[in-house]
DNA sequence: GTTTTTGCAAAGTATTTGCAAATGG
DNA sequence: CCATTTGCAAATACTTTGCAAAAAC
């Protein structure tokens, strides 16, 4: 068994990821963190995104587009993802976990949790189109 | 500008998908369509299911785990992925359309669409553990 | 001292793409 | 014929992994 050790690496990525709101994948990470640790590998870099969402420190945030996007925020709320810049933010809307009494009503097996992601065109896309 | 031509490949594909209902990846429906195109490859598998997305007729299902899944059923509906079997499968519950106004409240862009997916145990993968 | 973590490089997946030949209209 | 699609192979993108050295405890 693991008894996860600290390390200087896992702290500052976990830093760096707490200071953000633009959901950044594995490879910005990377090169941000490069400003401190200027050796560390993308592979370490990997693997301490993976620990610390397996331990749920952060979460992975995944949103069809084949990379993966990570976040601090670990409380439940909901991504808009731009299919113009492919930002992805946060949405300020009502709480709707009620969603998972719907899906529960007529299944047999558990649901745990579930995410969703909203689709469209961010508002300074959308601003940009306009003028 | 393309003109799409007909082809047998593209509509062998699309037929196999609409007899499906557990969302299949594109190497597994590679290695179906091999039962009637010996010679077919992955490369035009891809493509198609591409292609078909593109212009609606069939809808692209990413479940954050790396792989794509397709299902020939795009009416508004959801779905489910076991954490155990990996098997995705469609909710029948009730019309949560409600989330895409709430998402649009306080929200200064455009939301086109959605995707929800719930995570958890099946019915199946619940019932093994018990016994 | 023992265990975990790192950096590096290589390997592993999933998907896309260039190109000449085949097919569709 | 001309445009699109195909099969093939190579390339790409993202992520994981094996291993010896370094760091943590």
């Amino acid at each position: 068994m693991q008894a996860l050790k600290y390390s200087r690496q896992r702290e500052s990525i976990k830093e760096l990821l707490m200071t953000r709101r633009d959901h950044p994948t594995a490879d910005m990470i990377y090169t941000d963190i490069r400003a401190i640790f200027p050796n560390i590998s993308l592979g370490t870099v990997y693997r301490n995104l993976s620990l610390l969402s397996e331990i749920g420190e952060i979460k992975k945030v995944s949103t069809g587009d084949g990379v993966d996007r990570y976040d601090a925020d670990t409380s439940p709320h909901n991504h808009f993802v731009c299919r113009q810049c492919n930002a992805v933010m946060d949405l300020d809307m009502d709480d709707i976990g009620s969603i998972k009494s719907a899906a529960s009503k007529n299944f047999d097996g558990i649901i745990e949790d579930y995410s969703v992601n909203f689709y469209g065109i961010c508002g300074s896309c959308k601003d940009n189109k306009e003028n």
